[in-house]
DNA sequence: GATCCGTGGAC
DNA sequence: TGTCCAAGGAT
């Protein structure tokens, strides 16, 4: 079982890796919260514009806590998965409430905030306070697949199973190790991408046990390509976009016009409302007040 | 564990 | 052009 070899994977991030706004020196637990969760199956580029206008408007847990939900799902654009955007403004009400406004520094309490889960709590603690605890996204999964087990892919994701692989590769130095996490992701992101990975530019290519294999193809089970044309996904963002890009209320009429099924329109939108991402009163649909 | 939940860029 | 996939979470 081959490992990492942290200072080749190290100096390559002080060379390569993205001056990213929320690695800035200083920037708060709340901050790097919010980046975090906006980055959920999200591309970082399409975040980071969103991320600053978001706190221009909204600094601090205490404004968000503050705001009208249909601002919130507003703010949040085209970021995708509006729900997250709700679960941010409750985390903020949690975090305002329950722990003084401050975000909390250990995992199990990250744990219980709405919307956060295993990368994201743990990505907190490590990116925002410096905990030496792993932290386990699709890029790391990716990269330890490869460079440490020699497989193309990562396989189902198991989460006792990944926080056990990449707690063994990580450094003892708490530094060391926050510097590690923060590295073997973005080699995950720029270079060992999923689709074409570039070896030739890869600091860990003499020592990856998958390169040494000869770059086996993935024989595993294939995963399932999530469909979307056609789906309830789609629809419900077509009725979402109704309010977030009009006035934040329309009639049922303008929104029976986005999508001719009218059993999928109809599932779709007693969907959104029971995500609280829409209210009805009477004949008109609006972003929640 | 399987499925659902948006959106858009890259190839 | 259609497929793939992106710093996951909740149920």
């Amino acid at each position: 079982m081959t490992s990492v070899d942290t200072p080749a994977l190290l100096s390559w991030f002080e060379r390569v890796g993205r001056p990213l706004p929320w690695r800035a020196q200083g920037t708060g637990a709340w901050e790097i919260l919010l980046c975090e969760v906006m980055s959920q199956q999200t591309p970082v580029a399409r975040v980071e514009p969103v991320w600053r206008a978001w706190l221009e408007r909204w600094p601090g847990p205490a404004e968000l806590a503050a705001a009208a939900p249909a601002d919130v799902i507003r703010m949040w654009g085209k970021l995708g998965y509006p729900r997250r955007a709700l679960r941010l403004r409750e985390c903020a009400l949690v975090v305002v409430d329950t722990h003084g406004g401050r975000v909390p520094h250990d995992v199990d309490e990250l744990l219980e905030l709405p919307g956060v889960g295993d990368y994201t709590a743990r990505a907190v603690a490590c990116f925002a306070y410096g905990q030496r605890v792993p932290v386990v996204d699709t890029n790391v999964r990716r990269v330890v697949a490869r460079a440490v087990r020699g497989e193309a892919e990562a396989g189902p994701p198991s989460a006792r199973r990944d926080l056990a692989a990449v707690e063994t590769l990580l450094p003892p130095d708490r530094e060391q190790a926050v510097a590690f996490s923060i590295a073997i992701m973005e080699l995950g992101a720029l270079v060992c991408t999923a689709r074409s990975p570039r070896c030739d530019d890869c600091p860990l290519a003499s020592s990856c046990a998958w390169v040494a294999a000869g770059r086996p193809d993935w024989d595993g089970p294939r995963r399932r390509v999530q469909t979307f044309a056609g789906t309830d996904r789609q629809v419900r963002g077509l009725l979402l976009d109704v309010l977030r890009d009009g006035d934040g209320t329309a009639p049922r009429a303008a929104l029976n016009a986005v999508w001719p099924d009218a059993v999928q329109r109809d599932r779709a939108l007693d969907s959104l409302l029971a995500d609280g991402l829409m209210v009805r009163a009477g004949d008109r649909y609006s972003l929640p007040a």
